[in-house]
RNA sequence: GUCCCCAUCGUCUAGAGGCCUAGGACACCGCCCUUUCACGGCGGCGACCGGGGUUCGAAUCCCCGUGGGGACGCCA
């Protein structure tokens, strides 16, 4: 039998770190045993689901490059199957209507908590007698069997036994005429062909009532893996007072899909003390069955490295539009500035982001506003004017504008004076960049280009005091 | 409260009874490289939650405790 995942995730906000993992793991078991991964977006819940969620979950798995291998299922387009199955159960009398109020439901739930006791529907309506009461929808729920145990077999937990006195009849229809997500989550894993249910560690408690079902409708069962969670750095769960969560967030904070990918896996798996994976290695050593078992924290400073080994290691050219992205967020005008590509090689390995490297990209792109006042007052002395003056005099005769050959100017610069390197280059890096620090001084310089870099000089020059 | 899950350096993890004097990575500290900042290299700091078993031998297996997390909705 091929192999089906599916993530699915309901749209009630943005695809979050726990969110993207799951269909990352989902996606990578889909892709190491060669079947096929699916998105279905649980909507059932009319009240909470919005368009925009829906458009913000799709654009974060899309960044991710975690698109559904199959057009995405959408649960609220499927009511009617959910009917028929619900009727089905009904005339069986494997479900009932239940006609309790929400008033009574909660007044029952609060007298089982001042009793100590796990709030359970008590199944007052099982058999309940008799004409309908006048004015109430009732609501359908699944006569979960009350006597034996429900063994779920999971692939990351091993054998975890449920006792089905713990579990009560579950609404699986609501009064405004709509499924409950247990019971259509089962309907679609079955319709489906869903061979694997790979989700969170939050719904192994579902998992047990979830098997009643597929029981009671004579299914077979996919076989269940549920994955620990991420926290927050402090240990507790994940939520908007850690800051990001959105996982497009962390684009917009300058992180790679590629990092962010690499990171999320290594949450909760490992592959001996590998630490860099590409998305074919992944794929090739990727198994459920060596996921962890703990809940794992987030760790801002392991994503930042990964991100700059990305960074360190794309091509240029493939890393440049994005680069080019983040600098028109930015507002910079980056279509009379250096190639990109080349701000690249030399902010790469100084960048744990892209965002780090926009701001250290400016200088190239945007007129020099201010100088450091300490980095003037180090090398803007009366010393630096010969320095210089001999810099302007040799790079304005350079027509071989690179950074080889300008190297070669400074170091002849050096040589004339009789000066250490580091004597000419500070004081031309904050010619150049008005501070004491920057890429290497021959790259800087380049990048500057050859008008703006002379025109820099001179006005440094303008700058240098008389006398001390 | 009840049920379920989990437990190795600060963090992510390796570890499937002897290979463990517990390995790697991030972070941190130091040194080296060096025109600044980085990158890189080398080194350092740093953990088996506690208690009982089982065994010749336990980080690894079992039990209890403790701690953390999750679930108990006409949310998913």
């Amino acid at each position: 039998m091929t192999v089906r995942t599916r993530f699915a995730p309901s749209p009630t906000g943005f695809l979050h770190l726990g969110g993207a993992r799951t269909a990352l793991f989902n996606w990578l078991e889909a892709r190491h045993r060669q079947g096929s991964y699916l998105v279905r977006v649980e909507d059932t819940d009319l009240t909470r689901s919005t368009p925009e969620a829906v458009a913000a979950i799709f654009e974060g798995v899309s960044w991710l490059g975690l698109d559904s291998d199959e057009q995405p299922i959408f649960q609220t387009r499927r009511f009617d199957r959910y009917r028929e199955v619900a009727q089905g159960l009904l005339a069986a009398g494997k479900a009932y209507h239940c006609y309790c109020s929400k008033e009574l439901l909660e007044q029952m739930r609060a007298e089982a908590e001042a009793r100590g006791d796990k709030p359970r529907y008590d199944g007052r309506c099982r058999n309940r007698q008799g004409p309908p009461p006048a004015g109430v929808t009732p609501v359908i729920r699944f006569r979960n069997p009350d006597a034996g145990e429900v063994v779920v077999n999971d692939r990351v937990r091993g054998r975890v036994v449920f006792d089905n006195t713990e579990l009560d009849d579950l609404i699986i229809w609501r009064s405004d005429d709509s499924p409950t997500y247990n019971f259509s989550v089962v309907v679609d894993d079955s319709d489906m062909r869903i061979t694997d249910v790979v989700r969170g560690d939050d719904h192994l408690n579902n998992t047990p009532r979830q098997i009643n079902l597929y029981q009671a409708l004579g299914l077979p069962l996919p076989s269940f893996a549920h994955l620990p969670m991420i926290l927050g750095p402090d240990g507790t769960k994940l939520s908007k007072r850690h800051g990001a969560v959105n996982v497009m967030s962390y684009r917009e904070d300058g992180f790679l899909a590629e990092a962010m990918i690499n990171y999320l896996v290594r949450l909760g798996w490992s592959h001996g003390d590998t630490e860099i994976f590409s998305r074919i290695e992944l794929v090739e050593h990727f198994s459920i069955d060596d996921v962890n078992h703990s809940a794992s924290r987030f760790d801002l400073d392991k994503l930042r490295w990964l991100n700059q080994h990305y960074i360190k290691t794309s091509e240029p050219a493939d890393l440049a539009p994005e680069l080019g992205w983040h600098l028109q967020r930015a507002g910079i005008d980056a279509s009379t500035g250096p190639a990109l590509e080349d701000v690249i090689v030399a902010l790469r390995e100084r960048a744990q982001t892209l965002l780090e490297m926009v701001d250290k990209a400016r200088v190239w792109f945007q007129p020099l506003r201010e100088y450091d006042d300490l980095a003037v007052a180090k090398h803007l002395g009366v010393a630096a004017r010969p320095v210089l003056q001999q810099l302007l005099a040799v790079l304005e005769q350079l027509s071989d504008w690179q950074p080889e050959s300008i190297d070669a100017q400074i170091r002849g610069v050096c040589e004339g004076l009789g000066l250490g390197l580091g004597k000419v280059a500070a004081p031309l890096r904050v010619a150049i960049t008005g501070t004491q620090v920057s890429p290497s001084i021959d790259h800087t310089v380049y990048l500057c280009g050859k008008s703006e870099a002379l025109s820099r000089i001179e006005a440094a020059l303008a700058r240098i005091p008389e006398t001390n």
